[in-house]
DNA sequence: ACCTGAACACCGTTCAAGT
DNA sequence: ACCTGAACACCGTTCAAGT
């Protein structure tokens, strides 16, 4: 107790290595968050760890469940709009603004075996939202499915045609193989030369996919 | 020449890695694929693979290659429909039902530092349907993203409801915290008590999906 | 040209042991 | 109750060596 040595660090708890696993898996990518270096940032040994959390999947599951909650909040701190489809629109992005600090969480979300329980709680909300708003349980049903991941607000892309803006030169050379890519490049690159994002901005994308299938939902609604 | 101890094995080369490589993941998904697992199924060492490919990389390029090739050709194979929404439709289909031997493909694609060449051909197809279907550039290119990897026929999902059939008690149970949920499992479940996949049927909810997005692109096109 | 063995720096985890 | 050291079965990869 007055010993300075055992003093020294604050005595590992759940908590405590969840929010420090969150922390890694940010800076450095989910593969940066191992259970050795995790044990490290909080400087103790790794097997320290397995007193608190069930192995490397308790860990996951956890992060998992605290970024949910985190998504769930601000969520939560959206207020009605004038339709649900408004609502869920500000609730989506919502998520969206929590998601890109834990690019991570699509991933690790749907590696769970076991449904994390705020991501339930989340899509309740959602389900709720558009039954108010006049949509048939059938029919949220098939919107769920169709939003996907989109709902926390995350779109996985194949390839990011956007790492950095199209040289001419590299146009000329895409024709041969890529004609009817290289003629869509040009002319979206031409028509926003100022894009400092390459000719791709993810937000807009995300709110035109997003926008695309909430439009389709509620035209399919009955009224 | 005549050893048969020498003889036993057929020399390795790359196309027979990146074979061996995709039965690996095929058969126990992505974290089954390791050097010397693979290295193993082929009879050789593991050190003897890098001669042929450049380390584990270099597998994820080739066998995202090798499977977006494969995914190019299925589309190739379908021939024109009544509408460039019709043919989309049916090729990106085509493109599920590789992709559905390959449930790792999404990721690993996903992961790839540089595009994937199979993926940009797949793509340039596609672009090249929508806009002889009357779509301008601009719109293609927001589709694109809208689409993501459901170009190829896969949409992540964060969880998975239809685990299995929902029983009564469980409903009973769930409607206390998550009342919406429970309310929209209810009435679906009820809706199709004979659906074996349980109350989900992943096909049936991909095409809801895919055809919002190409209903929706189709509307946004000038007439 | 093609393949390998030994070795290194990592993983997650078990188990017996410390305080 | 909480933490640790040694050890095990794995990883990917480098490097020098074999044929």
């Amino acid at each position: 107790m007055t010993d300075p040595e055992l003093a020294a660090r604050a005595p590992l708890t759940k908590e405590r290595v969840l929010r420090a696993a969150i922390v890694l898996a940010d800076e450095g990518g989910i593969e940066a968050l191992t259970m050795r270096r995790l044990a490290e940032a909080l400087g103790a040994e790794a097997m320290s760890l397995y007193y608190h959390v069930s192995g490397k999947d308790g860990v996951l599951d956890g992060i998992a469940e605290v970024v949910a909650q985190e998504i769930s909040e601000a969520a939560g701190q959206i207020r009605e709009q004038g339709s649900w489809k408004a609502t869920a629109r500000a609730r989506i992005l919502a998520a969206r603004e929590v998601l890109l600090r834990h690019q991570w969480a699509p991933g690790v979300l749907a590696s769970r075996s076991q449904p994390v329980p705020a991501v339930l709680g989340y899509h309740d909300a959602l389900v709720g939202l558009m039954r108010a708003g006049g949509l048939s349980y059938d029919l949220i049903h098939h919107g769920l499915h169709a939003l996907g991941s989109r709902a926390i607000g995350f779109s996985q892309e194949l390839f990011d045609p956007g790492a950095g803006p199209v040289q001419p030169d590299q146009l000329t050379q895409l024709a041969a193989a890529l004609p009817h890519l290289a003629g869509m490049l040009a002319e979206v690159a031409h028509d926003d030369p100022e894009s400092t994002l390459g000719w791709c901005d993810d937000q807009t994308e995300f709110e035109f996919g997003l926008d695309l299938i909430l439009d389709g939902l509620d035209r399919a609604r009955v009224r």
